[in-house]
DNA sequence: AATGGTAACAACCGCCCTCAC
DNA sequence: CGTGAGGGCGGTTGTTACCAT
């Protein structure tokens, strides 16, 4: 037997919220709480909702200090670095974000930086493919210092800053590499697209 | 102008965890 | 200690706006 539903399904609304709900729940969790619990509170309220709709409802969009619209570049770099460490734990990485819920940052990860984070490791890839065709030798290690085992310098072929737009010119990303091809990875965007990449290589060597 | 495709975002679903009893 | 209700969370879907053809 499975657990008993939150609330009357069939008695409940769904879908958009209007105006007047959100008036009526801001109000009401401004004057009084949640009243005990979600779950009672839509009752007490006076509205047709389930009380787990009610509680994202208000901490993904009426309560105060809410941030929304547009991500800034260090907002993006900081998702890819917390993306990088705790993976999709999305309220852990919104808690560093402020004003941000985690929806919010889940969202804007799915629409938009799980695409530029796939355009950044084709880039590197592509790179390293041309670069173990054409050299007699892997990028020479330079620093190991971050605990990067390579580092790889180079201008994005035949890409010019204005048309890189959607990726991080004068920032960074970091990932899991998606081929397995390295342990780990980050690159930084120089202003003028020289881009820097890091690797943690597989079994002591890149594996191109 | 109409239509189809895509992006962005809001909201729902259902599982898991916590904690009171 | 076991159980169940409520809350938290990640995945997914639905809706709307915008853009290209």
């Amino acid at each position: 037997m499975g657990r008993a539903p939150c609330c009357d399904k069939a008695n409940v609304k769904k879908g958009p919220w209007s105006p007047d709900e959100d008036a009526t729940l801001k109000l009401y969790v401004e004057t009084h709480g949640t009243a005990g619990t979600w779950i009672a509170l839509p009752t007490k309220a006076g509205l047709k909702r389930c009380g787990k709709s009610c509680r994202l409802r208000w901490l993904n969009y009426l309560r105060p200090n809410i941030k929304h619209g547009d991500f800034t570049e260090d907002e993006d770099n900081l998702i890819f670095n917390l993306y990088n460490q705790h993976g999709s734990r999305w309220s852990s990485i919104a808690s560093q974000l402020p004003g941000r819920t985690d929806n919010d940052v889940k969202n804007h990860w799915n629409t938009k930086l799980k695409k530029k984070k796939k355009l950044l490791v084709a880039a590197g890839k592509t790179k390293l493919q041309t670069m173990s065709s054409t050299e007699t030798s892997l990028p020479q290690t330079i620093s190991n210092s971050a605990g990067f085992d390579s580092v790889a310098q180079f201008q994005i072929p035949n890409v010019s800053p204005s048309s890189f737009s959607d990726m991080v010119p004068g920032g960074r990303g970091y990932g899991r590499d998606e081929w397995g091809l390295m342990e780990d990875w980050g690159c930084y965007f120089s202003p003028d697209m020289v881009c820097t990449m890091f690797f943690k290589e597989k079994n002591g060597k890149l594996c191109l």
